[in-house]
DNA sequence: GCCGTATCGATACAGTATATCAAGTCCGAT
DNA sequence: ATCGGACTTGATATACTGTATCGATACGGC
């Protein structure tokens, strides 16, 4: 399944996507109970959604699938994935402004993100805060490192092997 | 002045501004005339604006300060700062959805930057595209990089050693 | 001077995010 | 069992960020 990769973003490749929405969700379910967290029916839903694409999705994307019938309100959206993301079951994609299910649950990470411009997937590594370039002109600088955004853009293999 | 520091992000010195604004004016002016730009009111005006703050502003601050009487329309400030950007007199900061003047103009280079939370500075700080976690990933995965979003959000040493 | 191209100004609109307040639900403590 | 408080939800409104479009204007080469 998708979710137990090593830290090597292996996100492009082929999988059981059914079986592993349905792992991660259920992983997520025992997660929650664990931590005496309320995985409630529209955080749930949330994150199904997320799971269901390994894209990321702007928050009105997630609204549209969320209501049945009429859109849900914004704040429905956004209260989930506030949710999602502080307990670590999602993360914020800052340069696309949008959101994709964890790939790690569980473990602290600091992820980074391969995000193909193609076809929009978005695969995520984990990597150890405080090493790196970014760690390294820090403390050059006597910066203090709190929180630390890194995405890379381009072409995932497939993509990349269709169009040269 | 602060144009030409070191790769090191020195963002956070203090130094003598209205010269580093002046400097940094000229230094574009000149090159926009040796690569065949035009850098025309407007977008020397931006420029002007972003080097003054060492922060990253968002696109309507900078409206809010362009229009002398009333706030110009947004893509005024849009296509300036696009046009700064495309050709490196500028940055984006995705974390902030906000600009920066660029700390190392001229150069090619793969900016980095240090975000403090408290006074909200912008350090840059040059990398090598092609060294680090994310490339270590990328090449992992098979993924071609084209750009990169690296941005840490912390502590300057000022506001670091003001409120421990 | 003339023409093609780039730039500008303005209105409208799409997408992203938050404030606020009222009402509902869960759960432990009395 | 029920009271009280913390958390969650629903709903409306609104602010912030970014793009589409289109006609008018300025620039540079011929």
């Amino acid at each position: 399944m998708c979710m137990t990769d090593a830290p090597t973003a292996r996100g492009f490749a082929p999988h059981d996507h059914a079986a592993c929405v349905a792992d991660a969700l259920a992983e997520a379910e025992r997660r929650a109970g664990e931590d005496g967290l309320r995985l409630t029916p529209a955080r749930r839903r949330v994150l199904e959604i997320l799971l269901e694409s390994h894209r990321a999705l702007g928050a009105y994307e997630i609204l549209g699938r969320l209501g049945s019938d009429r859109p849900a309100p914004p704040p429905t959206a956004y209260r989930a994935l506030d949710f999602l993301v502080a307990h670590g079951f999602a993360h914020r994609v800052e340069s696309l402004n949008a959101f994709v299910a964890c790939a790690h649950p569980g473990a602290k990470h600091a992820p980074a993100f391969l995000i193909c411009r193609d076809c929009r997937k978005v695969a995520e590594s984990a990597t150890e805060a405080g090493a790196g370039r970014l760690a390294d002109a820090a403390r050059s600088a006597g910066f203090t490192i709190e929180s630390a955004v890194l995405e890379a853009e381009g072409l995932c293999p497939s993509c990349a092997g269709a169009k040269p």
